[in-house]
DNA sequence: TTTTCCAACCAAATCGTTTTCAAATTTGAA
DNA sequence: TTCAAATTTGAAAACGATTTGGTTGGAAAA
């Protein structure tokens, strides 16, 4: 159905009836409940596709996804589904092929060009990132998820990664923990870069030397937790302690310190961070696992909200969130042993 | 840059810009070389939206996602993506606010009348699945990502879930294992019908008398996998074997082995089905778990092919693919012990 | 009564392409 | 050289909405 057969049907012409359904106040009341009610009645919906080709409105936020797959994406997608769902508005996911770097400026720029989404959200941020100077400069609106030190202004939503890995190593030195080894994300994203900022700062501020030896990084796998947890417990002189980064690492590190014979909260600490997933809880770890707890999903929810203001006309210097994490204390972490 | 206006610069008429952009054959070739050439120096590139309110077509593929946020999903998207980042397609994620009936129906109705997308992915059918009668009947292009009995045609990719449980299960027995549980997934879909088959026939094959209480189903969790073993383990007479159903449950599973002071591969064998994700791996796991195993990101990419073709023209009647599952065993299975 | 104003409605232009139909040009055979 | 056929090109009409810039009729003001 059309507007122009639903207008006729209704006897009003097509502007009467378009702005009766987008809420233009040039329209009797009456009348405006009557095409309401006629519309759904006749099943009369607006082509998304005209809609669009007029308004220059996509109607999708644009997310682009690496060909990595992590398992926070779905947590994130669910929580902007969760908001998004109530908006006339979807997820776009744009899959891209390599992360090959001009690739990747291509892809965004076209992207743009595109009008097929109405903005951004760009994940794992660079201290220095180029994407954001591109959106930038290509006037899309976006929203970071994560941050960057780049001197563009742009909105960001980020969780306090520096905060919560300070905490949690502050927490094992509490312990009496003095070799505390840390697992960390890629190199390059900015998260990695304050975690690994939050992991220094607490060894320094209680006058612990910090040993390369005992960082690690790489992507989240239960594999790279396992191999070098085990390896670092092989030493000669093994830490105590251990930062694990993500549940699936957290995972690997339990696996390494039970191959060992060893057990964890007792031998060895561990604190990972929890992105809160529903299929894999720190509490029901055996022994249960000591976080920095922030929810994806909720992440997501709130990004949605926010970059539905973006593109309402809000200002991106208005929008910055740095959300707090909290420091759930369990099993695995305990005193140290002596 | 407009058509009318990229035309004009090179002293052709629309028409023809278009026509050699788009591949017809009635322009000359050193034209065709001339104008793309062109295009690319200039950034000329066709507004999506007129293209598509003019052809009718989206661009894009439907994928509901539900609340649930499964960590299968990102995989499956992941592979999807990697098909589709050759085409000028992308992927539209709708987000399902309530499994409610009436909504879900609704959502796939608007869905298609939107015109957002030219085909639809649908995930988990169940043996009478309305999804797939209504798309039928909307003359929707739609893929089907499981199996469904409904009598309406329809192209369809699965795995072959029932023979995958009962080679886990007939290995088990071969064993010598006569007590041996199942975790199931939520009941209703096709696939954990056809699980429970494979389970079921597997010991009637071989006169083992099925006992209910030894059956458990529900989302995919870690936690499923711990209750349900756990409890099992702790009765007067606990299964030697359990097919743990997910890579999540299994964890769960060999937890709650673990925390009985038992030994997965000796008092209690293992076997899961393993999509395959990169940050946790079956070979990894200690013990290693014998495996039933089918990339869940192959399945996209296929899934994203076969949507292809669909959307050009292909009949869903010859688009029936059930993959094999290869079934890998390691260390958590081992001959029942006496 | 006449003028002014306002609420309610509409005709037609527009968004940027694709595609139909027709015209112009080139080619090749006679 | 000529003319029909084949090859290239173009003008203009869609696609289905939104929106600009009017009308219209009746109530309020003069």
């Amino acid at each position: 159905m059309k507007l122009r057969e639903f207008a006729k049907q209704l006897g009003l012409s097509p502007t009467t009836v378009s702005r009766a359904l987008s809420g233009y106040p040039e329209v009797s009341e009456v009348t405006r409940a009557r095409v309401a009610e006629e519309a759904v009645r006749l099943g009369y919906r607006p082509n998304v596709n005209a809609v669009r080709l007029k308004t220059g409105r996509a109607g999708a936020i644009g997310v682009v996804m690496g060909r990595a797959g992590e398992f926070h994406f779905a947590e994130f997608m669910a929580g902007m589904a969760e908001r998004l769902v109530a908006e006339d508005t979807d997820i776009l996911v744009i899959p891209m092929a390599d992360p090959d770097h001009n690739d990747e400026m291509q892809l965004y720029r076209r992207l743009v060009e595109s009008q097929r989404v109405d903005a951004i959200i760009v994940h794992s941020p660079r201290p220095n990132d180029e994407r954001i100077a591109l959106l930038h400069k290509l006037g899309m609106p976006f929203l970071v998820h994560g941050r960057s030190d780049i001197d563009v202004p742009h909105a960001w939503l980020d969780i306090d990664n520096e905060g919560a890995v300070r905490r949690a190593t502050s927490h094992l030195i509490d312990l009496g923990h003095t070799r505390i080894a840390m697992i960390n994300g890629r190199p390059g994203a900015t998260y990695a870069l304050h975690r690994d900022k939050g992991y220094r700062e607490a060894l320094q501020s209680r006058g612990i030397e910090l040993d390369p030896q005992l960082i690690a990084s790489g992507n989240f796998t239960d594999e790279l937790g396992f191999r070098f947890a085990r390896s670092l417990l092989e030493q000669a002189n093994p830490p105590t302690a251990i930062v694990a980064g993500s549940m699936m690492t957290a995972l690997g590190v339990y696996r390494a310190v039970r191959s060992l014979g060893l057990q964890v909260g007792r031998e060895v600490s561990v604190v990972a961070h929890d992105d809160v997933f529903p299929y894999l809880t720190a509490d029901n770890m055996a022994p249960s696992l000591s976080a920095t707890r922030s929810s994806m999903r909720a992440a997501g929810t709130r990004c949605a909200d926010l970059v539905l203001q973006l593109v309402s006309g809000r200002s991106p210097l208005e929008i910055h969130e740095l959300w707090p994490v909290e420091l759930i204390l369990r099993e695995s972490t305990a005193p140290v042993q002596r």
